[in-house]
DNA sequence: TTGACTTATATGTCTAGACATATAATCGTG
DNA sequence: CACGATTATATGTCTAGACATATAAGTCAA
């Protein structure tokens, strides 16, 4: 859909073939298993160069619509299991994306020496200092979810002087490390005394939790836990192109 | 990481210039902003065509790792949002991936015409009739998931007909229709009293939401809510290359 | 200083070839 | 018939050019 537009407004030869070998895909005319013409048919059909339409396939083979085979030809790809791409945002950006206020606030900060458990939710195994921050943001002065998080010295060691009383430790990071991998666990839990009372929700109400584990090729940087109200906060995730 | 494994195994030129390249940008070496040397600059460093490094930097930025503007050069792009790759296997191949039994059991199933929340669920605006689905996914005899989904038969006119009471709907639809679009929505919510009984859980257990709305090509196909115990499910998602 | 015009340049697309390589299909042999 | 060797072929990569086009930067007039 925005990939047809994207093609509509720029009519170039390649983007066309693309279009066309899309559009037939998406609308069942070459189901799973079809085999797309080959290049020297579509070089004749669109007179065009090899080059050309190899761009076109290529593009549709990374976008994992069709698969090519040596010596076989090109075949439409059956969707085995569905991805989804989810965007988790800032939290400042998406709530000002809402065109509400963000406030933050932070609650706590301490440098310590890494206990048992912190070393384990970072998954280092050598001692060190970290620092453990808990946070709260907030929308037009609503609390919108709250923080708890280990940030580790041995990987980023700026973060034991910066002030997090202004700045939310994640654009603080986001800003201070470069690249990152992250694996985020998404849960659901009812809130406790402490969650609810930081969440302004009643206890036993639903919370969606996101766990998030950072690292920068093998070394740790930081783990937080943000806990949402589960009533007013959705993660949206658009499948296969968005 | 996957990549580059992927491109160790095969050294082809271009596959290793962009290589060198993301490998400068992930290490922080050339930090967002930084201006990628010019085309014609590599072309001199490696010895090679023009349309070789073009294919380098293209797939970079497909990748959305660096932003190409012309007759200013390409830079590296800062990571605003975060974007995680969520995938969201099919219930059986979930469950039997986890090494446990796969039980699947049909609640109900109605064909009406579609009242006007069917209708305002679907995002669908004539009158037309319906398909609504309530049943249950279990792993080793205990309760998974429960579904509750809406089939558009004016878009699969099929599912009027087929037996959802082996086989559930979702592979149903999976091997029926071809290539779709989806959102998927992730909330938390406490269990009611059905949810509760249908899950064997207590009443005010949370729960984990999946709402997932399919379309093909502007078409509404189906929407589905998927409702988990929340202490037991988790969703994974990877965060840039999975 | 500002705005309109011009120019230089990096990227975007394309061509008409080339050789490499994996592999489906064929052929031959035991 | 089964299995190994051969061959044909579609894709994978690459070249050395070309023209198109958007736009940053410089130029000049109001």
């Amino acid at each position: 859909m925005s990939l047809a537009t994207d093609v509509a407004d720029k009519p170039t030869l390649y983007k066309r073939i693309r279009a066309d070998i899309e559009k037939r895909i998406l609308t069942g005319e070459w189901p799973p298993g079809h085999r797309i013409p080959f290049e020297h048919e579509l070089v004749a059909r669109y007179g065009c160069s090899r080059m050309t339409v190899n761009k076109a396939l290529s593009e549709l083979a990374q976008a994992d619509l069709i698969e090519r085979r040596r010596r076989a030809g090109s075949f439409v790809r059956r969707p085995q299991h569905q991805w989804a791409v989810l965007k988790i945002a800032d939290i400042r950006a998406e709530i000002t994306a809402l065109g509400r206020g963000y406030g933050y606030e932070l609650i706590g900060r301490k440098l310590r020496a890494a206990t048992a458990a912190d070393r384990d939710r970072l998954g280092v195994k050598k001692a060190g200092k970290v620092v453990a921050i808990t946070c709260r943001h907030s929308a037009d002065n609503v609390p919108f979810a709250v923080e708890d998080r280990l940030i580790d010295l041995a990987s980023v060691p700026d973060a034991a002087t910066a002030d997090f009383s202004r700045e939310p430790p994640g654009s603080w990071l986001l800003h201070h490390v470069p690249w990152t991998e992250a694996e985020h666990t998404i849960s659901a839990i009812v809130a406790d005394n402490r969650t609810a009372e930081a969440l302004d929700i009643s206890v036993g109400a639903p919370c969606l939790v996101i766990d998030r584990y950072t690292w920068r090729s093998a070394r740790t940087i930081t783990a937080v836990r943000l806990l949402y109200p589960g009533d007013s906060h959705r993660l949206v995730a658009r499948f296969k192109g968005g």
